[in-house]
DNA sequence: ATGTAACATTGATATAAATCAACTATATTT
DNA sequence: AAATATAGTTGATTTATATCAATGTTACAT
């Protein structure tokens, strides 16, 4: 059943209408970004809860000197300060909208007097947290174990994954793919075009197809 | 009150006490470990919560030949299996005794059925859980946009932290020090001579001294 | 007490990847 | 439609850091 605030399908509400609760309509707040607007800001501290409902949104980590880092991308439904709902009073990330966005928010305080309360609730996070955790490990052996060539192949990977094809429109810039491989821009673009080259993926403008993806799979655990 | 089965203070038995139930004294299981014996392993999977009541462990991913990444060391209390508990099927990291070490084991699915009937012990569980993810993003841009000197000048700095004094004995060789900042043995001694040449530590063999803090921290962050 | 393995150190060399620089193409804005 | 900003590309150069090699030192086992 569709939230009554925001008209879409909702975790968030869902949790609500499961605990039993009436529904604190004024307690969700509905949000709209427009791409690259920051949704939150590494280092603000945690009000709300908050929960992707459309659009697409970078979430990073920003390093000296403007260097950023891009752990993951995330679609709905997705929790966006899910990292950050325990005991972590500022973020230690930051997300923006790449293509303009919906969120819902809810108070922290009663996230927490709700997942008390209502163990599916809680299950549901700590599956989402477990799945984050799985991810960013993923990409700490990546950034620090890999070559930019293998860096590069996992981001290309992970991002046909994203989209569940192995064709699709790349979100980012050449500098942000680089952001989610730790890859200077300049390398991102040659090593672009190397695959290319050899036939490995076509790509033109933002156009991406994975032509031989095993080779890339290879590349990408071999680098 | 400590625990009746291992005669220490245990926050897992607390849990099962403050719980109301019986305690099931059959169902926790306790296990000793020598320095470098293995406590839990990469790519196993998850039977067990893991809580380490005595001596001192690595926490570690294991990435390409041979080459690890060690996250953070730990002392008593600390949940071992903390970032696998929820939905995770294998671990994503291992943990081996650097010190001999003893721990306490519960079976997993009687932790879950104790933390959704006990508020206290998920948000003691969930406290735990944000400050490894804090850790762990700290480690990413350490990792990452750090060079070689600000990382070694971080992770003795954290060293400093984890003692709670500026002057201890390393509990790692070289080449682990070198893994905590992911860093070459060989570029990991010749940092250690560096600072001590400059007088900002003092080292010998595994007796290290903190002497300019202020420096050692600005040196971590330029970096 | 002696041999062996693990740990630590130093210098020389190689190399992967960043940075710098200059330029082209594609979008936005006015 | 022109102007400006943003995004993408390619080559040359620099540099940080790993790797290789050789050797010294300490701890441990027999």
């Amino acid at each position: 059943m569709p939230c009554e605030a925001c008209k879409r399908k909702c975790d968030l509400y869902d949790a609500f209408r499961s605990s039993g609760k009436a529904f604190p309509e004024s307690s969700i707040i509905r949000a709209g970004f427009r791409k690259h607007e920051m949704i939150c800001r590494q280092g603000d501290s945690v009000s709300h809860a908050i929960y992707l409902t459309s659009g697409t949104a970078k979430l990073y980590i920003e390093g000296i000197n403007g260097h950023n880092i891009i752990l993951y991308l995330m679609r709905p439904p997705a929790y966006i300060g899910l990292l950050s709902f325990f005991e972590s009073i500022h973020y230690t990330y930051s997300v923006t909208a790449i293509e303009d966005a919906q969120v819902c928010m809810v108070k922290l305080d009663l996230l927490k007097e709700l997942y008390l309360g209502n163990h599916e609730v809680l299950l549901r996070l700590n599956r989402a947290f477990g799945k984050s955790v799985a991810l960013i490990m993923k990409k700490i052996i990546c950034l620090n174990q890999k070559n930019i060539r293998g860096r590069i192949a996992e981001s290309l990977l992970s991002l046909a994954s994203f989209y569940g094809t192995d064709s699709f429109r790349l979100p980012v810039t050449r500098k942000e793919l680089g952001e989610m491989s730790a890859i200077s821009e300049e390398n991102t673009v040659r090593l672009l075009t190397e695959l290319r080259k050899e036939g490995i993926i076509s790509i033109q403008g933002r156009d991406v197809t994975i032509i031989d993806t095993p080779l890339l799979s290879k590349i990408s655990e071999l680098g």
